[in-house]
DNA sequence: GAGTTTGAAACT
DNA sequence: CAGTTTCAAACTC
């Protein structure tokens, strides 16, 4: 291909003219050795196995419990000086991030055209020649008129439009190791701007690179044999750095693994893998040579669980892997299923592949996938189970918030900070994936997939309302629907997101409180286990109150239940028996009473059990309404209730370990007027999963109870905790949400002076 | 799994 | 703002 200008490595210059360069110049690819290590391997771009255009698009990367975690493999992710432009958007869906370059992802003409190197050189050379085929070109030709579309001249884009042609590139950029061309070789895509050199290390051996560059100019990606066209794209792969040797670069690797450096410019690799419609790309910026490795989970694999099936790994080269590698061993091992559930959803992807995932109809539930959280969203994501808070890349989600609130983009690369994959909603996307197999009933997805994390898919069946009512949880969550929802024409998507903003902003606009939580509770397993002494968290706040009237407050029905939390002054609840607090001076619930309201729940009895004597000390939180100051100062109160009163089944929202959303109680309204401690931004969550679930390097350090003790003082000293945009308490998701406050929401409830303290550069609306 | 109940959300 | 309708989750069978 046509990269002329670009630099070579070193190394590669010489390595150009030996013979075995030249011999492997004239052979030509051979199919990888090892089919059955296809099995971890995405299909790539067998023209059969493309989907649709639209089938792609239509393919949300938030929360994509089947997304297999091949597609997760950004392990790191750096913000090049690309992402500077107002162009580039950063997303991260689900786990995997994404920079994206809204602009030129789909040439004016939307064609791209995929030179598939099928074979991997065999690094032994002499064996090539044998089964060698020839690359497959493969053509995509786009709607001109709408791919215009994304571009407009004001710079506005469309943000599905967008959105589609994230996909769009994502599952044309995204290499894979398709197990039909190249079962090892997770392809590797470069951005035609790159002037960076890619390579593999010796470990990999494997050049089947596949190579994507823009065709057009600007635009166009173009997949390329590396060793087809141009020596130039041989020496490419060569790093100088590297230890690549002429027979390393030879080598057949069966892992197919590969790592991309930057060595020399700082731009963008396009490393993704490609599965069909689905597939999650994820490119990558290489500021730094040898700084961005990525290894595809894929490869990671097999470098765990097949090491037999590798070719010795060149030490040196594995340990600048290490890194990427220990990372995703670790996502692995938290996986559970691990390096199981890898095979089995590579195999499952490599099945899916073939057939179209998504649907078309609005009626029929369209694919989705983080991340889902995102997840692919994500996201999530789509997912995006649990995601850890630590772990985030803000930069993508700003990026993505922007976009998506028609913010200017304004992503610094600067940041160095380095991104860091969400490996835990990577993981959450691998249990998502592991648990795919078990799809049942919505209510078992439901329980099974929830992780209570407020990120997390809900799981919704709406049929009516689009997922774009409140009805939805998932929209009230402010989280993409994801694979595991059953909702019919669902417009939740992250391809739908100007309409899913839209929609919340209306709402939002008829009730700054829509998307307040219901609950808010610590995140913290200790705390709810009444070990408040010290740690003092938020309170379980009452949003707005019940108003219940059969349910007695002892039902899910009744949000104050749901949420683990009793009754106050704001509910307008009839015969409120609410175990964790009656309403209105009805006095604390007697151990028994709370145990017979438990036990309707024939779930809460185990957990009942489980209750130590301190329970009496627990029940009764808001069963005294006290006084708004009372709630607002000492916050304990309520949070002293036991972990076992919590509704057991209460899958959703009350967990232990995960926040619960929950009702500002109108104490803390009239008094602390809802002031971001209470209130979660509606788009939060949306923001998270772009985000990657709140990150920032002060949220890493983990919000400690204390920290939530601090926001709400029982000194009645209210500490203003940051405001996060949107009302965001960093009491209410353990800090995760620090970096939201770019995101326009609850305008009323933005009284908060904190709010200057943005962390994101994103500009408020 | 289908039908009912329930209460929040949406609508008027 | 109140009353009604719509909706989806929770629940029951």
């Amino acid at each position: 291909m046509d990269t002329p200008d670009r630099p070579r490595a070193g190394a590669a210059a010489g390595f150009e003219d030996s013979p075995v360069f030249n011999f492997i110049n004239n052979l030509s690819p051979i199919p990888p050795p090892k089919p059955q290590d296809t099995s971890h391997n995405v299909h790539l771009f067998k023209s059969s196995d493309l989907a649709p255009v639209s089938s792609i698009f239509a393919s949300p990367h938030v929360n994509p419990p089947k997304e297999s975690k091949l597609l997760i493999r950004d392990d790191s992710v750096q913000l090049s000086q690309d992402s500077n432009s107002p162009n580039s958007v950063r997303t991260r869906l689900g786990s995997a991030i994404r920079l994206i370059k809204c602009k030129n992802i789909v040439s004016e003409n939307c064609s791209f055209t995929c030179h598939l190197n099928q074979g991997p050189i065999d690094s032994s050379a002499n064996r090539s020649n044998s089964t060698s085929k020839l690359p497959q070109t493969i053509q995509f030709v786009g709607d001109s008129s709408e791919c215009g579309k994304n571009q407009n001249a004001d710079g506005k884009k469309d943000l599905a439009r967008d959105q589609e042609s994230i996909e769009l590139e994502g599952a044309l950029l995204d290499h894979t190791g398709p197990d039909k061309i190249d079962s090892s070789q997770p392809g590797r895509i470069v951005h035609e701007n790159q002037q960076c050199e890619q390579q593999k290390d010796g470990f990999t051996a494997y050049d089947g690179d596949y190579l994507i560059t823009h065709e057009s100019s600007m635009d166009m990606l173009r997949l390329a044999p590396p060793c087809e066209t141009d020596t130039q794209l041989v020496n490419e792969t060569l790093n100088a750095d590297n230890v690549f040797s002429g027979n390393s670069l030879l080598t057949d690797g069966p892992s197919g693994s590969y790592i991309s450096n930057a060595a020399h410019d700082p731009n963008l690799y396009w490393d993704g893998t490609v599965e069909g419609p689905t597939t999650d790309y994820t490119p990558q910026l290489l500021p730094g040579a040898c700084q961005s490795q990525s290894v595809s989970n894929d490869q990671i694999c097999n470098a765990v669980e097949e090491p037999s099936d590798h070719i010795p790994i060149d030490q040196s080269a594995l340990s600048q892997n290490m890194r990427g590698m220990r990372r995703r061993c670790l996502f692995n091992e938290k996986a559970g299923a691990v390096n199981k559930a890898a095979k089995k959803t590579s195999d499952r992807h490599s099945a899916n592949t073939t057939t179209p995932r998504c649907k078309t109809n609005s009626g029929d539930k369209p694919v989705r996938t983080p991340p889902c959280a995102l997840p692919g969203i994500g996201l999530h994501l789509n997912a995006l189970a649990p995601i850890s808070t630590d772990k985030i890349v803000p930069q993508a989600a700003q990026s993505s918030i922007n976009q998506a609130s028609n913010f200017p983009c304004a992503v610094s690369s600067s940041t160095s900070e380095p991104n860091i994959v969400n490996e835990d909603s990577s993981q959450a996307i691998v249990v998502a994936n592991a648990d795919e197999s078990g799809q049942g009933s919505p209510k078992k997805k439901r329980h099974k997939f929830d992780d209570g994390d407020g990120t997390s898919c809900k799981r919704c069946s709406c049929k009516k309302s689009k997922c774009l009512k409140l009805y939805c949880e998932c929209f009230h969550a402010g989280v993409f629907c994801s694979e595991p929802c059953s909702c019919q024409g669902c417009l939740n998507k992250p391809s739908n997101m100007e309409i899913v903003l839209s929609t919340r902003e209306q709402i939002e606009s008829r009730n700054p409180l829509a998307f307040a939580p219901k609950v808010i509770r610590t995140s913290e397993p200790g705390q709810e286990s009444g070990e408040y002494s010290n740690k003092t968290p938020a309170s379980a706040r009452h949003k707005r109150g019940c108003n219940c009237k059969k349910s007695s407050c002892l039902k899910k029905y009744c949000e104050c239940y749901q949420g683990g939390v009793g009754c106050s002054i704001s509910c307008r609840c009839e015969g409120c028996k609410n175990a964790f607090g009656r309403r209105e001076g009805l006095g604390p619930l007697s151990i028994e009473e709370a145990k017979q309201g438990n036990e309707e729940n024939s779930a809460c009895v185990k957990e009942e059990k489980k209750e130590d004597d301190n329970n009496q000390l627990v029940i009764c939180p808001a069963a005294n309404p006290a006084p708004a100051e009372n709630v607002l100062t000492t916050p304990s109160a309520m949070d002293i209730r036991p972990l076992a009163s919590l509704p057991p089944s209460s899958s959703k929202r009350p967990r232990s370990t995960t926040k619960v959303l929950g009702h500002p109680s109108r104490l803390c309204n009239s008094q602390a007027p809802l002031k971001t401690d209470t209130v979660l931004s509606p788009f939060e969550n949306y923001a998270e999963i772009m985000f990657g679930v709140g990150t920032s390097d002060s949220l890493k350090g983990g919000l400690s109870p204390q920290t939530s003790v601090k926001v709400v003082s029982p000194n009645k000293k209210r500490v203003s905790p940051p405001r996060i945009g949107t009302g965001l308490s960093p009491i209410c998701k353990s800090g995760r949400k620090l970096i939201l406050k770019s995101i326009p929401s609850f305008p009323s409830l933005g009284g908060d002076v904190n709010n200057a303290d943005t962390k994101t550069t994103l500009p408020a609306p």
